[in-house]
DNA sequence: TGCAATTTTCATTTTTTTTTGAAAACTTTG
DNA sequence: CAAAGTTTTCAAAAAAAAATGAAAATTGCA
């Protein structure tokens, strides 16, 4: 019984609060735009007691070993799990990782900051297409193109002091 | 000529950097998980130097109607852009709000701060479950929906106060 | 008010994303 | 070092999201 509820929550409160915790990392990491299956995988590991290998989580889930592979695999390059090892047991075990503010930390640097690096070789990119031509009406498109700078700016200033604010 | 250029950019250099506005937008809003369209046509809109009717958004994208007026939809939603009244033509003409302050408090406001709302109930809905079974290791689980509920309280503080910060 | 212009809606199609499942690659241990 | 166990990869299938296009609704003008 005690190893068996490793791999199947028999009690009925506990089942119910696993499938609640699936919900709601689901509806969290969607709106950080990640699958489904990750979202369900952390789900269950957030209020898994002990670490889980591959096979739990993906027996518990009913979802393939796909999936799960590359469902932890961006748990892991997040560093939002973390693995464990367990003695007597050659598979890897699995635990989440629950400081969210390390968690969007690394998300920002991730997901985020790239993004902003290429913007702002876009925006110079624009501002050459203005300078070459000199029809155009300079004040009102180097307004906008200003205006640009200062959001990426912006962005890449507040975004990590955000995750340093989320003491958690 | 002059009406001419409303509808098709004709100036080679203006062309190129209507291309790098519609670029640089699609992939700002896809990190937002809004649609290519709806960033296709801000796009068109930031470096629009007058008002265009949906028409001619669609006519410079070349994508249906149906997408245009979707798209124009969200936006207003947004408040990313408004309506202004042009003289002798009936069509509806949109302009492209700048202030990215307003619209990234409008996006917290309608995208995210709903999420948070459903999150609470559900975070209070697992409190019951864990109190429901004495059985269970109160002190983990506890511990574990106490964070989450930092969690969202520092959600629902700080994505109100970033969006505060953001003086563009 | 009635008609034409414009915009919206929504069933269908297209495109994109995610999952599956089986084969390949890697690991551990007897 | 081979055989079994485990994990990863990736082409194909399934599911989800977005775009189209035509019909319906709305709007503004004569």
């Amino acid at each position: 019984m005690q190893i068996e509820n490793k791999i199947q929550k028999t009690n009925e409160e506990e089942v119910k609060l696993e499938v609640e915790s699936i919900d709601f990392f689901v509806r969290m990491m969607s709106i950080l735009g990640l699958p489904r299956s990750v979202g369900e995988i952390y789900g269950v590991l957030y209020f898994a007691e002990n670490p889980l290998s591959m096979d739990e989580i993906s027996t518990r889930l009913k979802i393939s070993m796909g999936s799960t592979s590359q469902g932890l695999k961006t748990l892991r390059s997040l560093k939002a799990i973390r693995t464990s090892y367990v003695q007597g047991d050659r598979k890897d075990h699995y635990i989440a990782e629950t400081e969210f503010r390390r968690l969007f930390s690394n998300f920002i640097k991730e997901d985020i900051l790239p993004h902003l690096d290429s913007a702002a070789d876009r925006i110079s990119s624009m501002e050459k297409h203005v300078i070459a031509n000199p029809d155009m009406n300079q004040e009102f498109y180097t307004t906008r193109i200003e205006k640009l700078k200062r959001l990426t700016k912006a962005g890449r200033k507040l975004l990590p002091a955000l995750a340093g604010l989320l003491k958690i």
